[in-house]
DNA sequence: ATGTGTTCCTGTCCGC
DNA sequence: TGCGGACAGGAACACA
């Protein structure tokens, strides 16, 4: 899935958008998504108004002129299609309705926005927007990692005598928000951590030091529009460039970047997924 | 409570 | 060109 950077750029892509737009009409095409979809969705969104297009975690929450926000998920492989966009004088056109496009949202000023997701992983809900903290996607879930509540003695206290791998520490969304498979390669080879060794068993200090390099690997990508890998795509359709900023991520076989280090990138697994790191400058 | 492995689903890519 | 298997950005769930 596009992790917190993709959403991020997906919901900047979005907002110009949806924010301020009535949905005209909604189009609910199948029942389920990764959970059922409720029921009367199509009927709770028709007529309403999108205030707010906002993000948590890997989350877009778009907040509605009915007291409720839609919740969206993309999950690994969840697209939001925009069409029909007014540019001056000129109207884009609709594409065809194309395999996988499970929910059709259409605004009051005729664009479109198609939620599209082959996996099926990705999710969507509606809840009433003053209960939303309490959903049960929502409340377990950590600090968001560019906020202020994710601090160096927020980190250390949250891994001291954690005996999971720091890769797994770090892709646990109770601990923090936002993370995934790849920018957790990322920013522990930044950091100089082994992704196998156990998370409380990392000086504090080097914890500490994850957490400014966490927030730099996800600004530089935010800023670099996220990355594009398969199946993603901004909301307007154009390629991410952080995928060229990947140090690790992908890159087995390779030289390890770090100014000085003559070690050679590695994969392993760990539970069942791709880890990068560097052997020798990751201790 | 904590940690690990499995599972959901489809598409793509790589080797033969 | 076809076919089988590995693999893909997530994360809930079942189980040890």
């Amino acid at each position: 899935m596009p992790e917190l950077p993709e959403v991020e750029t997906v919901r900047r892509g979005l907002a110009p958008v949806m924010e301020g737009q009535v949905i005209a009409h909604a189009d609910v095409r199948r029942p389920d998504l990764r959970w059922p979809l409720p029921a009367d969705m199509a009927a709770r969104l028709t007529g309403a108004r999108i205030d707010r297009l906002g993000r948590r975690s890997k989350y877009l929450l778009a907040d509605l002129s009915t007291g409720e926000t839609l919740i969206v998920h993309l999950g690994m492989s969840g697209r939001m299609l925009v069409s029909g966009v007014r540019l001056g004088t000129f109207v884009q056109d609709h594409p065809p309705v194309q395999a996988h496009d499970h929910v059709v949202l259409e605004m009051g000023d005729g664009a479109r926005v198609t939620f599209n997701d082959a996996r099926r992983f990705g999710a969507m809900d509606l809840v009433a927007t003053a209960a939303l903290d309490a959903h049960w996607l929502l409340r377990d879930i950590g600090p968001e990692p560019l906020g202020n509540a994710f601090h160096e003695d927020y980190l250390v206290a949250r891994l001291k005598g954690r005996r999971m791998p720091a890769k797994a520490a770090l892709l646990d969304q109770r601990i923090v928000a936002g993370l995934g498979n790849i920018y957790v390669c990322e920013a522990l080879h930044r950091a100089g951590i082994d992704p196998r060794r156990q998370a409380g068993r990392i000086a504090a200090r080097r914890v500490a030091g994850l957490v400014p390099v966490i927030r730099a690997v996800l600004g530089e990508a935010i800023a670099a529009g996220g990355s594009s890998l398969r199946d993603y795509r901004q909301s307007d359709g154009a390629l991410g460039y952080f995928q060229h900023g990947f140090r690790v991520y992908g890159r087995e076989g390779g030289p390890c970047p770090t100014p000085g280090c003559a070690g050679t990138v590695r994969r392993t697994v760990q539970s069942a997924r791709s880890t990068f790191h560097c052997p020798r400058c990751q201790r």
